[in-house]
DNA sequence: GTCTATACCAGGATAGAC
DNA sequence: GTCTATCCTGGTATAGAC
């Protein structure tokens, strides 16, 4: 097995990381909320960074699959809304660890550039499928507000909090591809 | 005159944290490419904290006066429309620091928990307002995601970047409006 | 009123004892 | 696998030069 210790420690490190920002919560602290000390994390885990990086690696892993989908896919009413709702799968699956990526930005970019760097490149690959062929300027920028739409799912709205995975899922994916049918519509 | 020092101070002061996020720029790298020392800097400013306070203010101003302007006003066509505009005008007008508030949250709350709280509490109207009244969950999700899109403005991708504020006034207005509106659309 | 020198404490990191 | 001791950097505080 992978060790009870170091899943702890993981377990602890993504509650204190979301709730408090990575580079305000100290080693310090996780360790004394685990009953060890500063340097025993050190055993385990490297670095701060590292330790990061283990928290991350898994919706990496996925971002990448759900991205690497849309190579050479035609962009059908069918497929936006399979990819759409894949992304929100993805995003409703690592909440905590994907409301990181979007509000403790600055933080992750300086911790894991290279890692945060292949994020922001799939996502750009994201919002360049949706935009579609030959895409205009306003093509482009919706292709990027439907995609912020689904990154309503990490609010910290109490709306999102109280509501259901699935209502949310539900509502999201319709409104983000009502985003981008919104060029069909007559200009305003 | 309000010190072309401090002016200075403040300028580069959002540049980098902007740039690399406010915990992970220090005073000296600030006082450094001002050619001061980092204990000139504390004549001019108390604190750290007190540096991001003096940015972070005309930001918070202006965005009390648009939230407040919701007070009792009729959810209309025209009325949403006219506060969804200034809104965007205020991220627009401050987009490096509304940007900070985006993407630096855990410390922007560290850093300064009340101000921080005040955005939020505005920010919360804004949705009630947006929601309308006797809403359903549905129309509480649509009322976020609203505003997610507006959030767009303040957006890392080059689309974004590219653009002219103008034209991204338009489209996120309108992307935003028809998120709103989607409510009128039958079920999927 | 503006800045320098200097010292203090907290947090990340490393070496080495047990 | 866990701990002590130690180092370095960054925010902070104060004394004092100009």
């Amino acid at each position: 097995m992978a060790s009870d210790t170091r899943d702890a420690i993981r377990g602890v490190a993504v509650e204190l990381f979301s709730k408090h920002g990575y580079e305000k919560t100290s080693l310090r602290e996780i360790a004394e909320q685990l009953g060890m000390t500063k340097a025993a994390l050190y055993y385990h885990y490297p670095s701060k960074q590292a330790l990061l990086v283990a928290l991350i690696e898994p919706l990496i892993e996925k971002w990448k699959v759900v991205a690497g989908r849309t190579a050479g896919l035609p962009v059908t009413h069918a497929n936006v809304e399979r990819i759409l709702g894949e992304v929100l799968d993805v995003l409703l699956g690592h909440r905590a660890i994907a409301g990181m990526f979007a509000r403790d930005a600055p933080a992750m970019f300086e911790a894991i550039g290279p890692f945060y760097q292949d994020l922001v490149d799939l996502t750009l690959r994201l919002h360049t499928w949706l935009a579609g062929p030959a895409p205009t300027t306003a093509d482009r920028i919706r292709a990027v507000a439907a995609t912020e739409v689904l990154g309503s799912a990490l609010g910290w709205s109490p709306v999102i909090a109280e509501v259901s995975d699935h209502e949310l899922r539900t509502v999201l994916l319709e409104t983000a591809i009502t985003v981008l049918r919104s060029a069909d519509r007559p200009a305003l």
